[in-house]
RNA sequence: UGACCCAUGGUGUAACGGUAGCACUACAGAUUUUGGUUCUGUCUGUUAAGGUUCGAAUCCUUAUGGGUCAACCA
């Protein structure tokens, strides 16, 4: 049962602590705020929060930081808890920082009767400029020497309406020269008259991240507050908040955040993508979103699995996407049924063959015993894949070429013996003969071949669209350069094959079924399926030796 | 002209003063009724310079490189 799998940095300062007696049990949270759709970077610290507390004891809340009225969205709310719970995980609370509105506004209350914050009258601008640069030390502003009766005044004032969005606002009165930017008298409320989607118009004073993130962790009585490396210099104001509050002191612990080429991971992008119309919703299969891989036809243990793989560390990395793909290929060789479609159709006629069908058995899924069979119809009118087929093949080409026989799967080896072109010169068929003697499982015609094929019989086959996908940008690192980062949007990113030739058994398949298209990839049946046209996602190709092999010439 | 964080093959991540390992990728081969899978093998790395030590990826110093910080966002 003993993982062999070294700790990271922050397991072996749980284990610390545990070994210590400082914690009995841990307990950790994951904070999204709910103004977008989760992307696999936040799978990344789900993975991390949930998994620390399966590994050691504790629990897990699921907190949202709704602080900010006026970006977030009950519907973000839903597809978040959604995702958490598709990942296959499950909170103990699930929480909300507007929860703690009312504790919050009291431990602003507390600060002013300390001294240790004041009522800013100052305008945004004004604050900006004396606050000062990471290189030049700020000012005090003149409001800062305020007496506490008028700073609770005014605060109380503030909250009751009295004053319109912007006009004042409560900031911390720690130190203006703060080599910390954070720590020049951030900004723990401002005044919003906007409706909250879980408060409504209660209020009309919100508070900041620094003021209402650590407050909420130490109402939790999180252990361990894990939050990504841009967020290390707040860790000082987390602090301080937290000693003077003299409330439980939670501690806050960063990580890297993961970064994925040819991505994006930035709800913000992602946003932008959504409503410019660059891509179908937050949910399209090329987005890095977890609805968008979902619909895309990754699974979570695939995900789960990638996040393990890619681990927690503190240093910058952009990690290749190929370790995704591999992660969702390896699970999905182990569960997808087999079937064959055929892309672009070329047609097979069997001179030799009778017409009447046949039903041939066909494994569906070599790799899993328990997947049993199905049967698909053979008969002398057959679709192959253009692709395998040439004319004038090249050396080591071992498929279908005037005179040159092939295995189709789980069938007949068949000799291409005449090659059908219409007037411009289009190969439009191949007259072929078949081998009786040869049949898959009963082979005695003493045949050897190098190649198999997938096929479909014409008459059965049910015409189905394939949604071909390609990574959304065509460079690694679309905002490492000044560039905007959609100049680098891949055009060729989708790919429609509006009628390809699928296996009769393929009119069966359900939502949650997991397809592996022979020689081609692994698929799963779209949303946007009608009984009349099944929609198949291209979740990822299979490896290709001979693609490789043809471009290195 | 500041503070803070970081630095191991192409990528990600281990080694906690004692043989630089694992995975992905790439390459070569074996097997194969999927040019898939599986199996075998190969290539490639401690940013640099000093110091401490019998011994340094690891500790110290400096340099270099990358990142973060001046939203009434989180």
């Amino acid at each position: 049962m003993t993982e062999e799998r070294s700790l990271n940095f922050l397991e072996e300062i749980i284990e610390q602590d545990l070994q210590s007696g400082k914690h009995q049990q841990i307990v950790t949270r994951f904070p999204p705020e709910p103004n977008g759709y989760l992307h696999i970077g936040h799978a990344s610290s789900i993975c991390l929060n949930f998994g620390l507390t399966q590994r050691y004891p504790g629990y897990t809340n699921l907190r949202f930081d709704d602080t900010n009225p006026t970006t977030e969205e009950t519907e973000y709310v839903d597809s978040i808890k959604q995702d958490v719970r598709w990942l296959g995980f499950e909170w103990k609370h699930e929480r909300y920082a507007s929860d703690y509105f009312d504790t919050l506004f009291n431990y602003a209350c507390k600060l002013i009767d300390r001294g240790l914050a004041y009522v800013d009258d100052l305008t945004p601008e004004e604050i900006a400029a004396q606050k000062g640069t990471p290189t030049q030390p700020g000012v005090d502003s003149p409001y800062r020497s305020r007496t506490i009766e008028e700073n609770r005044d005014l605060f109380l004032r503030m909250k009751a309406g009295e004053f319109p969005d912007g006009a004042r606002t409560l900031r911390a009165k720690i130190d203006m020269t703060h080599l910390n930017m954070l720590m020049r008298d951030p900004i723990l409320y401002r005044i919003k008259h906007a409706h909250h989607h879980r408060t409504g118009d209660k209020w009309c004073i919100y508070p900041m991240y620094d003021f209402a993130h650590g407050q909420s962790d130490s109402i939790e009585n999180i252990t361990h507050s894990i939050c990504t490396l841009e967020f290390v210099p707040h860790r000082e104001l987390y602090d301080w908040l937290i000693k003077k509050l003299e409330i439980y002191p939670s501690h806050q612990y960063e990580f890297a955040r993961r970064n994925i080429n040819y991505t994006v991971t930035s709800k913000r992008k992602l946003l932008q993508l959504v409503q410019e119309g660059h891509v179908n919703g937050w949910d399209d299969p090329r987005m890095s979103t977890i609805s968008g891989l979902r619909r895309r036809g990754y699974t979570p243990e695939s995900i789960r699995e990638f996040c393990s793989r890619i681990g927690v560390a503190k240093r910058e990395n952009l990690v290749d996407v190929g370790l995704l793909e591999f992660c969702v290929r390896e699970h999905l060789n182990k569960i997808a049924l087999r079937r064959m479609v055929v892309a672009d159709p070329l047609l097979i006629t069997l001179t030799n063959h009778s017409g009447e069908v046949e039903w041939l058995n066909s494994e569906n899924n070599p790799e899993s015993e328990t997947a049993g069979n199905r049967q698909i119809p053979f008969s002398n009118q057959l679709f192959v894949e253009r692709s395998d087929f040439m004319e004038v093949p090249p050396k080591k080409f071992f498929r279908l070429a005037p005179g040159q026989m092939v295995r189709l799967k789980s069938a007949y080896i068949i000799r291409c013996e005449e090659v059908i072109k219409d007037d411009r010169g289009e190969v439009i068929e191949l007259k072929c003969t078949y081998f009786p003697e040869s049949k898959s499982g009963s082979d005695t015609s003493g045949l050897s071949v190098k190649g198999t094929l997938h096929w479909v019989s014409r008459a059965q086959a049910v015409p189905v669209e394939l949604r071909l996908y390609d990574r959304l940008f065509s460079v690694e690192d679309p905002t490492d350069s000044e560039a905007d980062f959609k100049s680098f949007l891949n055009p060729e990113s989708l790919q429609v094959v509006k009628s390809a030739y699928a296996e009769p058994a393929l009119a069966e398949a359900t939502l949650t079924d997991r397809f592996q298209f022979l020689r081609q990839g692994y698929f799963v049946l779209d949303k946007d399926s009608t009984p009349e046209k099944l929609v198949f996602n291209k979740t990822v190709g299979l490896k290709d030796a001979w693609a490789k092999e043809v471009k290195k010439g």
